[in-house]
DNA sequence: TATCAAATGATAGTTACTATCAGAAAGGGG
DNA sequence: CCCCTTTCTGATAGTAACTATCATTTGATA
């Protein structure tokens, strides 16, 4: 019953600390000038500790809680919805509960980590998971194997087509309705990607 | 007039030792568990040498001389084209004039990139150039701006699709035609991936 | 052969990351 | 309130990727 004792509470703000930190100091100096050394200290915690909360520099940035909530919203789907409806869905129902300062907070970590190759490469790691999670419930949906190949062209294509639509909304300065832009792409994509 | 010299020759030849020891290294005893220095003294050269030639270790394996002929054929292709015709010429020209031993060796280099967490973050930047650069191929086509959503969209598709292809085919050992499997992909892609 | 430019090797340094171990702090039982 | 166990932290030492710099060598050229 007991909530949280003092020890895990004090872990969760070590963490929130850290991560804040760095942020910041990333902003003001860039990432690659700021050492782990900086951002320990900044934190009021020895470099080791650093290294037994996040296993690399990039995860600080990267440690997506997005495409999870995503990937459920898409399982919640009924049944008989065709695939790329039912991802349409998710999409919509979940953008829907963001706020105007999640949002703003989207946009800027993508900024950052389209800006940083490092963290580029670590994010591409996150969006196989989700790939691969996309394929597997597709899979189990249609009662197709997770390795057939259409099953696969699926996935990567929604992948694809979900990573193409939110970096032309961050270019486009985060101004436009996501949750549109990400319609249109599938819709674009649904007809069989025309020009 | 004059064949590349002696200087150029020795240049190759270095280049390609380097990357041939690299790779029998990674082989025998796994990436990360090979440094520069062995690298560079089973070479025959200085480590100081190897980074000259190499920005990162990553680079060894992942120096992409397909990418770059298979947009060239694509470039090839007649103005009329639908942009999915054009680039699904282009692909069985290139894979058309491969000797099975080029097949082995992209099999296999395939392999070792998916298997290196590192070389597959790398591996992503180089398909991220090649996403942008088949953007503004068919951006000049089709007389659309590269940023328009539709063009990034069919861009970001297209390499998904591409890239599925290659995987399915390498997971299956290698056993079915190449050119067939991107072909079925590009068919699927084609119809909007029903499923 | 003498000269110039390019390629190489050697050295020293920075930083991300690992391994290990001793000490501090929190939790629970008497 | 004190002891004991568990967990977290800090310090130290080390590896290896990568950078910067400079002296040396080697291919090209006149």
């Amino acid at each position: 019953m007991s909530r949280p004792g003092l020890r895990e509470r004090k872990k969760t703000e070590t963490l929130r600390r850290m991560q804040e930190e760095a942020l910041r100091l990333f902003e003001e100096q860039g990432y690659d000038a700021t050492t782990i050394e900086q951002i320990a200290e900044a934190a009021g915690v020895s470099p080791s500790t650093f290294y037994r909360y996040f296993p690399t520099k990039e995860d600080v940035v990267v440690q997506d809680e997005y495409d999870p909530m995503i990937v459920a919203a898409f399982r919640r789907q009924p049944e008989g919805a065709a695939p790329i409806d039912a991802f349409r869905s998710a999409l919509a129902e979940q953008f829907a509960q963001f706020s105007p300062e999640d949002m703003a907070r989207l946009r800027g970590r993508v900024e950052l980590v389209l800006s940083v190759p490092a963290l580029r490469a670590r994010q591409v790691q996150q969006v196989v998971a989700t790939e691969r999670m996309i394929g597997e419930m597709v899979a189990e949906r249609t009662g197709r194997s997770p390795g057939d190949l259409e099953v696969r062209n699926f996935a990567a294509a929604l992948i694809a087509t979900w990573s193409a639509g939110i970096l032309v909304w961050v270019e486009g300065g985060g101004q436009d309705d996501l949750t549109a832009v990400l319609g249109r792409c599938l819709d674009h994509l649904e007809a069989g990607v025309p020009l």
